[in-house]
DNA sequence: TGCCAGGCCGGGT
DNA sequence: ACCCGGCATGGC
């Protein structure tokens, strides 16, 4: 895929800010109208800790209304805000500073953030190595058969971190680069994607293992396979 | 026109 | 522990 496609430059964003924003936004919706959602908070001065914390949620609300899904993005935005401000005194640094699974745990309890956001939070903005196991990087290895059609977030998430060494800059750019291959070739109602780059680097369909088929236990697999 | 997009929550089995 | 409907805008 690197080769295919070159280092994708993500995340997107600016600032650690920037990307826990941008990681609500984005929630079941194309890029393109988070970014839109962003920009405009960028024009109207919402973009810093502080301003947020001043803004009523219908300014925010309307702010945002380009990513969909506005009224819980505001509020979930105003959720984490609210949280920092109790939990880490207002400070990011203070929140990264916090171990990873801690802040994992705390993340996953403010309404509005699921597995994904807390985890897309941990890597692109806390350089933590925790493998954002997205609907395309679900789809991509469902229809590769590396993984159960209906494999599901931690599952998906659990078989990347089997088989990957922990580093926060190949989860970045394998995620990154597998978005980009699930645009193209992995959309839902795309039964196959012959045309994937993928296949060239996998076994021939007849050869490939059930690697967590059905109610199987996953393999255990050799340090950093 | 209809489907899709880098989910999550709440209520129901 | 799943399953489902609701949430909403913008692009093709």
């Amino acid at each position: 895929m690197l080769r295919a496609f070159g280092p994708q430059g993500w995340w997107p964003a600016r600032t650690r800010l920037e990307v826990i924003l941008g990681a609500i936004l984005v929630q079941n919706t194309a890029w393109q109208n988070a970014a839109l959602a962003i920009r405009n908070l960028k024009d109207n001065g919402l973009l810093s800790l502080v301003k947020l914390k001043r803004a009523s949620l219908d300014e925010l609300e309307f702010h945002v209304k380009s990513a969909g899904f506005y009224r819980q993005k505001a509020r979930t935005i105003r959720n984490f805000v609210d949280w920092l401000e109790h939990s880490c005194g207002g400070s990011l640094n203070v929140m990264f500073a916090r171990p990873a699974a801690e802040l994992r745990r705390q993340l996953l309890g403010i309404k509005g953030l699921g597995p994904e956001t807390a985890d897309a939070i941990l890597l692109y903005a806390g350089r933590h190595p925790v493998f954002v196991a997205d609907a395309y990087t679900r789809r991509i290895l469902a229809r590769h058969g590396l993984v159960r059609d209906c494999a599901g977030y931690s599952e998906v998430q659990g078989f990347l971190h089997q088989r990957l060494p922990p580093d926060a800059a190949l989860f970045n750019e394998f995620h990154a680069l597998l978005v980009e291959v699930g645009k193209r070739y992995c959309k839902r109602q795309v039964a196959l994607c012959e045309e994937c780059p993928l296949e060239e680097f996998l076994p021939k369909k007849h050869e490939r293992q059930p690697l967590l088929a059905g109610a199987a236990a996953p393999q255990p697999v050799s340090e950093g396979a």
